[in-house]
DNA sequence: TCTGGCACTCGGATGTGACGAGTGCCAGGA
DNA sequence: TCCTGGCACTCGTCACATCCGAGTGCCAGA
């Protein structure tokens, strides 16, 4: 087992090379944190460190870099996460009161975390699957054209146009729409699908066909979860990840367009706490040299989506996490409260 | 005024700048086009071409590249919009065929459009102002609070909660939904201030507030342009910009983000046709060493939002403004279609 | 007006050497 | 046993010098 000084080492590196951006040597450490030993005796640690695949050297005559090893023992054992300072609560709170509807809290959350973490933030729509169902609303636009319209929870709208095999009359619509409300309305999704099997039932034969495809097209649009939106902001700040400069951000790039990576990415996440994914912890190659800092948020206690930020291994850990809680949780709030 | 073969000369100057990405000198145009004079002659019409300001030396001892205003002569005189070619104006229809709603419309568009060009696309919503109205629909969440959902006739659906400044019930509010439809459905937004501007008198004085509350928060949505919202795409081709990388690309994906800008620069773009801004013809500082080629589409004659690239001001104008001119016309038929 | 020739410029690639940060190892001391 | 100071060594970086060649401008002649 390393020793509690070895540890102080490897904390002082990655705080160091995560602030200098440059391999950092013994001399270096022993002057910028009182170890209170000499860079001999870092030398001797740091070796053994290396030894274990924690930290590494570029070259043979450079200082040393953490490694993803490095970074994974840093972020679980020797550092915390950074709380929000008091100003910085309060503006988090301002900024997102100020959202007006739902997409304007997502546009929000977004900028407020690229801002404040200086890397690139991506906030994943409020689910779904975990909502629960406010109001379904059936417009009739032509004589076999219905128009669904689900309200959920979360205050996000989806809606659906139904062809229906048969003309579909006034009366039995808003008979439906009544039916549907008073059995749907409050539930989550999950419950629905047992709350309306036997709805046709109640209807005359000609209708029940009609009423079995808006069902199924109900159905369909709560399964639907790849239809999961998510927004993306503060791509500028890869143009802070390093000098190495294309090679790196282009593939970062390339994943940050396939919301497909990026909802895989944000759904290993667990649901509750934060995720840390450091460099090749990550499945998606192109983000290979990121690393991914991930957590959910809810309305209530529960989580119902995402988000993350993706940045540098060299990053502020503790202070990335800091970020991603603080934001999760008024995120959450603000959810609660509309 | 410039002679036909000095014409001739930019026009080689450009293509081949844009081919190889790198100056071009008398020599090797002699060779790739055949001018039918020697490299001499050419070096005398370049040095006039110099002189005018089409085109520029980066080092005195390199070939030339055109400059904004040689750039902005071969796409007014030089050059013609490069149609698609057949397979891929059927493959463009294919792929935007399988969009399954407006948000697919749009991402679909966006991919396309970037894959096509292979630089950064840039689609906006199709907008309010311009669209009519298909349906209102009230709902009763509360007893004093109601849900406004306005249905346009391009699928795009906004949401707007209302409180009521005291309780409604379901028979009033029955009735100004029926009196609402009856009256705008199928109206132009631009139209609605007008139509409904007497509807509070219709109902009982207690009713009236609240009537008023709901129209306001009606014509509210309707003008609010601000809203109008974007996609964006292709971002990864930023990485094809050029060798001095992080001063070029961030400024670019500065801008990107703030949806302000791009709104205006769209704005900017005229109604029908295609605008191209060639870099420092662009307001926003940061797009100067790029140009905007941008275009309208619409559902039906007329145009409903815009739609554009974003590139190096050294990109493929034929061939650019054929895939914009391409794609906002089928997008167009999509959005006729739905 | 065009052409071939020629001297000139200057950026980029290549090579060389000095410098210095950082290392590993070892012998001596607490 | 562990820490420390010393020392030789490595190797990447920087500054400087050199060379090469693409490309130019200009001029005299067709």
């Amino acid at each position: 087992m390393l020793s509690e000084r070895r540890l102080q080492v490897l904390r002082a590196i990655v705080q160091d090379y995560v602030g200098t951006e440059e391999p950092v040597g013994s001399k270096a450490l022993t002057e910028r944190h009182n170890l209170g030993v000499s860079p001999a005796t870092v030398r001797n640690d740091m070796a053994a460190l290396e030894d274990e695949g924690f930290i590494a050297q570029p070259h043979t005559s450079a200082g040393r870099i953490p490694t993803d090893k490095g970074y994974r023992l840093f972020v679980d054992k020797l550092a915390g996460v950074k709380p929000m300072t008091g100003p910085e609560r309060r503006a988090i709170q301002n900024f997102l009161d100020g959202a007006v509807d739902l997409d304007d809290v997502v546009a929000r959350t977004v900028r407020l975390l690229a801002q404040l973490t200086r890397q690139v933030a991506v906030v994943q729509y409020p689910s779904l699957t975990r909502s629960t169902v406010r109001h379904v609303e059936l417009l009739s636009l032509a004589p076999a054209r219905v128009m669904l319209v689900l309200i959920t929870d979360t205050g996000r709208v989806e809606q659906r146009m139904v062809d229906c095999p048969a003309p579909f009359g006034e009366g039995p619509l808003a008979d439906l729409r009544a039916r549907l409300n008073s059995r749907i309305a409050g539930r989550r999704f999950a419950d629905v699908p047992r709350l309306v099997e036997d709805l046709p039932d109640a209807f005359d034969p000609e209708d029940r066909g009609t009423v079995s495809t808006v069902l199924s097209t109900l159905l369909e649009t709560l399964v639907e979860e790849n239809e999961e939106r998510l927004m993306i902001g503060g791509t500028a700040n890869l143009t802070r990840f390093g000098h190495d400069f294309p090679l790196t951000i282009r593939p970062v790039l390339e994943a940050l367009e396939e919301q497909v990576v990026l909802l895989k990415l944000l759904g290993e996440a667990g649901d509750s706490g934060m995720t840390v994914r450091i460099g090749h912890e990550n499945a998606y190659e192109g983000l290979n040299s990121t690393s991914v800092v991930s957590g959910g948020y809810g309305s209530g206690n529960e989580a119902v989506a995402k988000l993350g930020v993706v940045g540098p291994t060299r990053m502020d850990y503790p202070g990335t996490m800091g970020a991603v809680r603080a934001v999760a949780r008024y995120v959450g709030q603000i959810l609660a409260e509309s």
